[in-house]
DNA sequence: GGCGTCTCTGTTAACGCTAACAAAAATTGG
DNA sequence: CCAATTTTTGTTAGCGTTAACAGAGACGCC
């Protein structure tokens, strides 16, 4: 099957030039007559022409594509972020390879890792939230350009991350500003940095305040675990403010809440993680914080591009801040 | 920077073979002593060689890379759809490029095609629901590989669906077995053909009962237009059976009715569509239809592989049925 | 034992592009 | 107007792989 389309030297034939000069053309190459430039634009419009990226790939070493390593792109964070990053990728000019892994272990990181490399990426992005993660990354080839997205704070690796402490740290204020004496916590698994940092801004804001912060109670970022816990909060009546790790964990509260009779925000107020879509539609509309994942998306594809053109590797660290968004599932304590 | 790793010839001298033969190992060739594979695959694996794909493509024309043309890769579906693709072709030793469009317009979705094209993927997934993007697909290059999503059944183009008629009907039907009189319908964009599909199944199953149907009201698939459409539904007391084209719309409505104090199921019930993982725990838990994501992404991997190895473009059409979910949002109308 | 027929391995030539160098053309200065 | 530059173009040689063909052994058969 498969007729191939027109090569540079069709090009070159069609435009009486060197297939060079195609390449210069094509690579915005500066010495080149204004006049020539023209007659080789007009004959890869004629033609249809269409670069070969393999071959480019082949002579360069380097493909214009970006791989990212992604664990569940069926969330609505990391879809988000990749969605984002594909936005900013495509206006650079680089496609983006997914290599998504059921599990965020070490061998299947390596794998997809793996993958993308015989692929020859341009770099990498590791979605990487986990501990396991890291070691998974440590020894991969040093001249790779890599970024990781909410990995490991103590590894030297570059890193873009929504700030998961400030955030749970101004949503724990704001319950604590509406007047409550203390916040309860529904954590995400305990494994990802994520759920670590929202743990650890959530124990700040009340160390700060001068409370003991109660255990928190460990979800798994789904509405059902919310729902379990939630259950569990619900037949505690002194509880009166509970964050969650994330939206959806909110929901599962929310709707154990319901069934026990205790009205949200009159009897307790919930503020979630992430702003998802529908966040401002569950009953009642969630106050959460909400992550840019634009800005996160861009941080790293920056940091990225940096990498391959300088050829550095710098362990830089960029943090972007998220925001709180305020709606009616906080109320003041009830006396 | 960039310390190139190992190459074929490398492998070869290593092994004491000629690198065609570890071309032959790599690709499975069947005539290779055992001895001789041994050898190689040893050389490969002390030398930590990787193949190039990108010289590979550029030899035989054809990478090892699918791209995938979707619009919001941030809904529920299309990020469910998008996941288990990138799975099953990694299974299948392939990568998945995605490029996501802003608009599914004419102009994007050419450019998405362009850039994969110009990455010679060895064929293309596009998940096309609205009437648009049809156009773009019919001057494409006739020798590329090609599966639609959710695209023109009327045509002629490879395409794997959801059965949303079947799926919708289903809703429908199972409203009125509950012994509703009839049933409204908030339906997505009527430029989607999976809203159309929907909107259809649900006028079928109600014609079928001998009911006219109310007219549709329209939504845009967000929670947003559900809580407007909403606020309409809850205001008209002959309403009682609610079928919205997704599940986002279903919470919108149903914090609507929430807040017009109509209780559901035992005032209006309400169906919705896609069963995300959250629709367990609304308020009250949703009955919906559950289209088989794995199955659809199976199904679209299949007929673009066998087109990829035939180079026959036959026209092919697949369907996959949904199932409905039943939970507590449905219950019998008050008399 | 010679000869065809397998099975295995090696040699050579692409694939389409960029990098490095070489040559030609245009420009400048005296 | 000629030499010395500078700009523009062309030529050649790979990049790492597969495909096509060629050669070398091993084997069976007459």
């Amino acid at each position: 099957m498969a007729v191939h389309g027109p090569a540079m030297t069709d090009v070159a034939r069609l435009a009486g030039v060197s297939h060079q000069t195609v390449s210069r053309v094509l690579n915005g190459h500066p010495n080149v007559r204004e006049q020539t430039r023209l007659r080789v634009r007009a004959a890869i419009a004629e033609l249809g022409y269409r670069p070969n990226g393999a071959a480019r790939a082949l002579v360069t070493g380097r493909s214009q594509v970006i791989g990212v390593v992604a664990q569940n792109t069926t969330l609505y964070g990391p879809a988000s972020l990749l969605a984002a990053l594909e936005q900013t990728a495509a206006e650079e000019g680089f496609a983006v390879s997914v290599g998504s892994v059921r599990n965020l272990d070490h061998r299947s990181i390596s794998a997809a890792v793996e993958r993308h490399l015989s692929h020859r990426v341009a770099g990498i992005v590791v979605i990487a939230p986990v501990e396991s993660a890291g070691e998974a990354l440590e020894r991969l080839p040093k001249d790779v350009p890599l970024v990781t997205v909410d990995g490991d704070p103590s590894r030297p690796v570059p890193l873009v991350t929504v700030d998961q402490v400030a955030g749970a740290r101004a949503a724990t204020q704001h319950l604590l500003d509406a007047g409550h004496r203390t916040v309860w916590h529904v954590s995400g698994p305990t494994d990802w940095f994520d759920s670590v940092g929202r743990i650890d801004g959530w124990r700040q804001a009340l160390l700060a305040a001068g409370l003991d912060p109660p255990p928190p109670m460990p979800g798994d970022w789904s509405a059902a675990s919310g729902y379990r816990c939630g259950q569990m909060l619900a037949r505690m009546p002194e509880v009166t403010a509970v964050f969650t790790a994330n939206d959806h964990l909110a929901l599962g509260v929310l709707r154990a809440l319901h069934e026990f009779g205790r009205r949200v925000p009159h009897e307790i107020s919930v503020v979630g993680f992430d702003d998802v879509p529908e966040a401002a539609y569950f009953i009642p509309p969630l106050t959460t914080v909400r992550p840019d994942f634009d800005a996160v998306a861009r941080a790293s594809l920056q940091m990225l591009l940096s990498q391959i053109e300088s050829g550095t590797g710098g362990a830089l660290r960029q943090t972007v801040a998220p925001a709180l968004v305020a709606r009616e599932s906080v109320a003041p304590p009830r006396h």
